[in-house]
DNA sequence: TGACGAACCATATATTCCCATGATATTACT
DNA sequence: AGTAATATCATGGGAATATATGGTTCGTCA
């Protein structure tokens, strides 16, 4: 069901390499593809990833709006300042200096499971938007009730 | 119909594993995942646990948005963005530090069962949080009477 | 030829698996 | 009923395995 499901905390090397959490691998090997789409989030300093399959099924849902996008397949979305990161053998990606600069991006990454897909974040800069996120679902429980 | 029922006080030993109650396993044991689905409390120093089925129920009702709409993000990464312990043979589960020292656990847990659902608390933290409860029901009492 | 990235290799660390023990409860038997 | 035999469960430790991580080498291309 779910391909991506829970927190994990990996080391960026000095190559801005970093392990993809081993057990979220095989949702992300495809059969031409073994590795991660990533772009810079739009409302969060953070990373947005998600598998190439992801990507298609993205595809999918703007062609309905504008068949005419078909014939940028991919690189109509990757163009937005998305990443393909293909896996090492060790199963890790790497991240660009721009990327990393991006969001902040220090020795630690930290990968947040989001179900279908998965941010990378600064651990410290996600505590943060973890405390937001705690205390909008807990105003919107007490509205609820 | 409830699947967590009572209390039960297990040790945590030096590798953050605790045993899970022998009676709850086969309610938290799905055809793709045997485990508990973990994630600290919005409103209590607790874990709150469930069976991955209701991860699943959740799932399938965030497909049917829209994937472009970002609305739901804070509700994914609170709810994704847990942990997935999955049982050893012996039927126990792994805490991470982190998660033993958001709930400031100890060498010994306490199983409080919840119906759908159940938390893991520190056992002195639980008697706190029963007596404010107590004490909370009691002055309603007087107030009403 | 030198910078860069990709592949390769080595090792420390973490996680999982496996078995042993003791405690407690359950059943069987006289 | 009392006692012995058996099963279930919680717990602990160590071995085996998987994973994360760091470094080196090898090509390729500018």
């Amino acid at each position: 069901m779910s391909d991506f499901i829970g927190r994990y905390l990996n080391k960026v090397d000095k190559k801005g390499r970093v392990s993809v959490p081993a057990i979220w691998r095989p949702n992300l090997i495809g059969k031409d593809f073994a590795g991660i789409i990533a772009q810079s989030s739009l409302s969060e300093q953070a990373i947005d990833a998600y598998p190439k399959d992801y990507l298609d099924l993205l595809q999918n849902k703007l062609d309905l709006n504008d068949p005419l996008l078909e014939e940028n397949e991919y690189e109509s979305t990757v163009i937005f300042g998305g990443a393909i990161l293909s896996f090492d053998n060790e199963g890790r990606v790497v991240l660009s200096e721009s990327l990393r600069s991006e969001i902040k991006l220090n020795s630690e990454a930290l990968f947040v499971g989001m179900g279908r897909r998965f941010r990378i974040w600064n651990p410290q800069i996600f505590d943060d938007y973890l405390s937001r996120a705690k205390l909008y679902m807990d105003k919107r429980r007490k509205i609820k009730s």
